[in-house]
DNA sequence: CTTTATTGATTACAGTTGTAGTCTATGTGT
DNA sequence: ACACATAGACTACAACTGTAATCAATAAAG
């Protein structure tokens, strides 16, 4: 198995408009970043190809454009950053992350109900 | 109010066993981060210098070592942290960021007791 | 007292990151 | 065909990081 790329915080920006929809173009990326970010269309491409270095993004030749898109899955990078994120910051324990995450942004209602929900799914299929 | 400092992996892991206990000398944070990982001795140092030099640690002089100390709080840097971290990753939400760790990381029963408990306090206090 | 060990301070140095600018090849308008 | 615009490739450059080594002051040991 390959090593986890380290992606910055800049690249992280492109990937994640790439993980919205994809494949598109440096121009398409660069304007979905103007309504978010205030970056330079130099900047943006400069990410673009360290991001294809670190085999994160591929792409293919349209004319003289390139189609990027993702190598790697939203989901599956969350999934290793939360996890790791976790097990650093509180020992590998979600719930004083969680407790210290309501007590700063407070929890809708919303998000109470769903996370009753996640707790009964697990309960259902561990049992 | 100041920015938030910026403290890397490195520097982290120093910050993180003066949390554990403080004050310390510097030779007692080298031993205890000795268990955990492989640095040498004038690494330990450097990052010890730097945080210092970004007012995360303080220190006092005994003699001629120093005492080490944090000036911010295990507490508010993970809770900002932990907030960052969900509003880049899952938008804000911590719902889906739990689903994705258990989902990994199974979850034990603990912790679903716990998670409960912890939404049973919010439910009592925001009715 | 003089040598030695130790502590923090300063310096080193390559790789990464943020943030672009310049170069080169190719498509486009006239 | 020819000048210009444009895309990606390459280059730039300072700050931050990981990872130490060297320097200078002082305490400890003989």
């Amino acid at each position: 198995m390959s090593d986890k790329p380290e992606i910055s915080n800049a690249e992280f920006e492109v990937l994640d408009v790439l993980w919205d929809d994809h494949p598109a173009t440096s121009n398409e990326v660069i304007s979905r970043l103007n309504d978010k970010k205030d970056w330079h269309e130099k900047t943006v491409k400069t990410l673009l190809g360290r991001l294809v270095k670190k085999e994160v993004l591929g792409f293919e030749k349209q004319q003289r454009q390139y189609l990027y898109y993702p190598l790697i899955a939203r989901e599956d990078y969350t999934k290793k950053e939360t996890a790791s994120f976790v097990s650093r910051l509180f020992k590998g324990k979600i719930t004083p992350m969680v407790a210290g995450f309501a007590n700063q942004n407070s929890l809708s209602k919303q998000d109470i109900s769903e996370l009753k929900a996640l707790i009964k799914e697990w309960e259902q299929n561990n049992d």
